[in-house]
RNA sequence: GGGGGCGUAGCUCAGUUUGGUUAGAGCACUCGACUGUCACUCGAGAGGUCGCGGGUUCGAGCCCCGUCGCUCCCGCCA
């Protein structure tokens, strides 16, 4: 619950007090209140109504000592959700009549006076919920998303997202950051993701785009001198949907001059354990640190959950000694076989193994291998082809088992990192209440497409390599490692960033690479950022934190929609009012747009139906 | 774009396997009874285009085809 220290000023010409803050000193005292009727329970000559506003429920109770008839029997008619005014006496319960799960459960209001200012009609979804009831279907919820939002779950949620904003904020600024805007109608961006595209009725057939995210303009604020930005932004991304993705997304997004990759990581660490002490969690400091190819070569991951061990390991050379055609093939290929030891593995059977080898193949690795260590044997199709060497290098204990992959690292790394993650959620080694952070530090500034060869950026075209991997190879980019980091929690990425690149040559050098030398090009793609670098560019380098996702981790919630009070389905619409929709021809001949004709559908009727 | 799950009363679900009389339950709702409940209790009642469209059949909630919506995942997305 998120209160004014002074809770007094919520005390306003209708009520003196929120419902939920009433307790036993508060006894004897006359108050007015307003709320919600959560249920109510009319015994006759007793009537009992709990009534609900964001602090919490308190009873009100109306019987023939206190309450004048009429006011008792429009208690009694009163409907659930329909918002009440009262008036009444704050009493201490008796003893057998305190209600200990309720934190206004020793007092109740004995009221006199009652108005129904706003009168429900029959909720279309239940707002009390009775224990053991299934939730809504999530359909519902979003379309009578009015409702759902009064349930005191999400209510939490969104007053935990509003302390957690506050606290971003407080903390940024007392670091001298300036909270500063950006526009809204943007740019179409040439890469990344698909943009959001907004039809100009000025300049017919030209288009905004909705911003991916403000990287170039934070990147101008500190070619202006605000040498530290931040700002609680909304970004758009036109991609397919998931329960931790939304088409539009909050950032934390951060920015500053005159550092280095430290300075960065230090005050982004305060920043998490700020958040994470307002929602009642120490966090320890500092995180710890990981490169990104350790990272690769033990979680075969970028963004590892350290809460389990069960790391992988490089079986190459054993396997290099034995006659065995697969792993043969693989390594004169130029693979590696990595793989893992699973302790009590052993004991899964034939079907649960080849459970993990369909994971392995879905992530597009073509086969898992397998050799287990039960009552002093080995098992398994590989067994007979390990000599005593290979056994010890093994090193199995008894009840292990053992899995390989013989491929390419770009392929064994996603199959056994699913594998891995399969077997700790198996073994129950994943304790949710642990929290591991890690930064992943010396990201590739290049990835090499395994077709075409050519080269990519990581992260993006601005951010800046390590110098001494371009002086120790001036000639093989894609050795060179990115002054990119990310933080990570339990196998989730919460944020990530990078220094840019503030020198030109590099810069310059940098688009060579990617492919984008044509000097036109790159004005055309990125003239304003450029502008702004070569007007004299502090370095500079920054950060950007997915919002949305650390108040769903914090708050318990298992969906980014149990933390944004209006979110969208996996199909980008919003059912509460029904966006998108079809528009009037005249308002598309405004924008110089037609649509094609077998595409046109109308918006969603209320019952589900296209129009 | 692809795959899985779901869609029956206001809500949550059963019924679909094997097509067959009038589609059921709990909660909510309406009416009645009840002076200490707090998931109040008890009695009575009302409430259904079985998501939508088409097909097979003497007959479809159930089988087939299509479609819409929600959801989880892959692709996509940093």
């Amino acid at each position: 619950m998120s209160l004014p220290a002074d809770s007094s000023v919520l005390a306003t010409s209708l009520r003196t007090d929120p419902c939920g803050l009433l307790r036993r000193h508060d006894v004897g005292r006359t108050v007015r209140l307003g709320g919600w009727v959560h249920r109510s329970r009319d015994l006759g000559g007793l009537v009992f109504i709990d009534l609900r506003d964001r602090t919490g429920l308190v009873q009100l109770a109306f019987g023939p000592g206190w309450s004048a008839p009429e006011v008792q029997a429009s208690a009694a008619a009163v409907g659930v959700e329909s918002v009440v005014l009262v008036e009444g006496e704050v009493v201490a319960r008796d003893a057998d009549r305190v209600k200990a799960d309720m934190d206004t459960g020793e007092v109740e209001v004995r009221v006199t006076a009652l108005r129904v200012v706003g009168p429900a009609v029959t909720p279309a979804l239940p707002v009390a919920r009775n224990r053991g009831d299934k939730m809504p279907a999530e359909e519902l919820r979003l379309r009578h998303r009015y409702l759902d939002l009064r349930r005191p779950e999400l209510q939490e949620n969104l007053i935990l997202r509003h302390r957690l904003l506050q606290v971003a904020r407080r903390y940024l600024s007392d670091n001298g950051y300036l909270e500063l805007e950006t526009p809204i109608l943007t740019k179409p961006t040439p890469e990344g993701a698909r943009d959001y595209l907004v039809p100009s009725r000025v300049h017919p057939g030209e288009f905004y785009a909705l911003p991916q995210s403000p990287q170039i303009y934070k990147q101008l604020f500190m070619c202006c001198g605000f040498d530290r930005y931040f700002q609680i932004a909304r970004c758009f991304r036109d991609e397919d949907l998931r329960a931790d993705r939304q088409p539009e997304f909050t950032q934390i997004d951060i920015e500053a001059s005159f550092i280095g990759q430290e300075d960065i990581l230090a005050m982004a660490e305060g920043l998490v354990v700020s958040l994470w002490k307002e929602a009642g969690v120490e966090v320890p400091r500092p995180f710890p640190r990981m490169s990104y190819a350790e990272a690769m070569e033990r979680y075969g991951c970028d963004r590892p959950d350290l809460r389990y061990d069960l790391a992988l390991q490089d079986y190459t050379p054993v396997f290099r000694a034995l006659d065995f055609g697969v792993t043969s093939t693989a390594i004169a290929n130029g693979g590696r076989v990595r793989g893992l030891v699973v302790p009590g593995g052993a004991a899964w059977s034939r079907k649960q193994v080849d459970e993990l080898e369909a994971l392995a193949k879905g992530a597009g690795a073509g086969g898992l291998l397998r050799v287990r260590f039960a009552e002093g044997a080995y098992d398994g199709p590989i067994a007979k082809f390990l000599t005593d060497d290979a056994r010890a290098a093994l090193a199995l204990r008894e009840g292990d088992l053992a899995l390989f992959v013989a491929a390419p690292d770009r392929i064994s790394s996603p199959a056994l990192d699913r594998v891995r993650q399969e077997c700790a959620r198996r073994l129950d080694l994943v304790r949710d209440t642990d929290r591991r952070f890690l930064w992943v530090l010396d990201f590739p500034m290049f990835e090499e497409d395994p077709d075409t060869g050519a080269l990519a950026a990581v992260h993006h075209p601005f951010t800046s390599p390590h110098a001494d991997d371009i002086a120790a190879h001036p000639d093989a980019p894609a050795k060179w490692r990115a002054l990119a980091y990310d933080c990570v929690l339990n196998g989730t990425e919460l944020g990530g960033g990078s220094i840019r690149t503030s020198d030109p040559a590099v810069q310059s050098r940098m688009f060579a690479l990617l492919g984008i030398g044509d000097v036109e090009e790159q004005e055309r793609r990125f003239g304003f950022l450029l502008e702004g670098l070569r007007a004299g560019a502090p370095p500079h380098g920054g950060i950007a934190f997915g919002f949305d996702r650390i108040a769903m981790l914090l708050s318990g919630a298992t969906s980014l929609r149990d933390v944004i009070a209006f979110p969208k389905t996996t199909a980008a619409r919003s059912l509460f009012e029904g966006a998108p929709v079809a528009v009037a021809d005249k308002d598309l001949d405004e924008l110089h747009i037609a649509v094609a004709a077998d595409v046109t559908r109308g918006a969603i009727s209320p019952d589900g139906q296209g129009a």
